[in-house]
DNA sequence: TCGTATAATTGCAATATTGCGATATATAAG
DNA sequence: CTTATATATCGCAATATTGCAATTATACGA
């Protein structure tokens, strides 16, 4: 008891929500939207950036990168950071598929 | 130390992050495609179409009204949920305003 | 090799979420 | 008023998440 149980749901709607999850933070937007805005890749600004601590911010970056939002090279000693296109598309394609479940305008309640 | 620093962080991402967690678990989305689907609006078969107890459909629920995503209006003994369409469209442009920041295609790393 | 800079990992404390049994509340029927 | 049905709330236990200091890798330059 605690646990989510998702053998009740399909893995549709499991992965529907793990990538909501990813998402659930406002660290991780944060990080997502300065990885969109500055297209170059960058390393631990984001560590000044936000005002988390280091450790944090490496916390958040290896969700992300675990749901495969994000992808890191190392580039010397810092990390080049940036957006993941391919798996960022399948986001916005399964959100896109959920909400696109057209809600009737007429409300019955 | 453990909860969330919503302070550090504009309004707009603690949103998205809000409505992300609404729809951070499976249950929840099931929820949602299920009064999609039958537009209809119903009530505690929720309980029998997933496998979860009473107790945990009603805060499942409640956390949905929470954020605005469905409604309930009583029906005689019971209560008739339903989609709110006004704040189904918020989420689905908000969602769909976050992923449109063009990712280019190019990849840095 | 040694020191420096950057990022990852570990270990811990605080808080949040999930799930459910038991109980409370509300409405309709009798 | 009493009973039956449907939903909400309370209180608890189990688990998950968040945040950080301290430590540990890793790569580079002197």
């Amino acid at each position: 008891m605690g646990a989510t149980k998702t053998d009740l749901f399909t893995k549709q709607q499991n992965d529907i929500a793990n990538m909501a999850k990813a998402l659930a933070h406002p660290a991780r937007i944060a990080i997502l939207q300065h990885l969109v805005k500055i297209n170059a890749c960058i390393g631990g600004d984001l560590v000044e950036e936000l005002g988390l601590a280091q450790a944090t911010i490496s916390q958040h970056l290896k969700e992300l990168k675990a749901v495969g939002l994000i992808q890191g090279t190392v580039e010397g000693t810092s990390i080049c950071y940036c957006i993941n296109p391919k798996t960022w598309m399948q986001y916005r394609n399964l959100f896109d598929k959920f909400f696109d479940s057209s809600v009737s305008e007429g409300s019955c309640c």
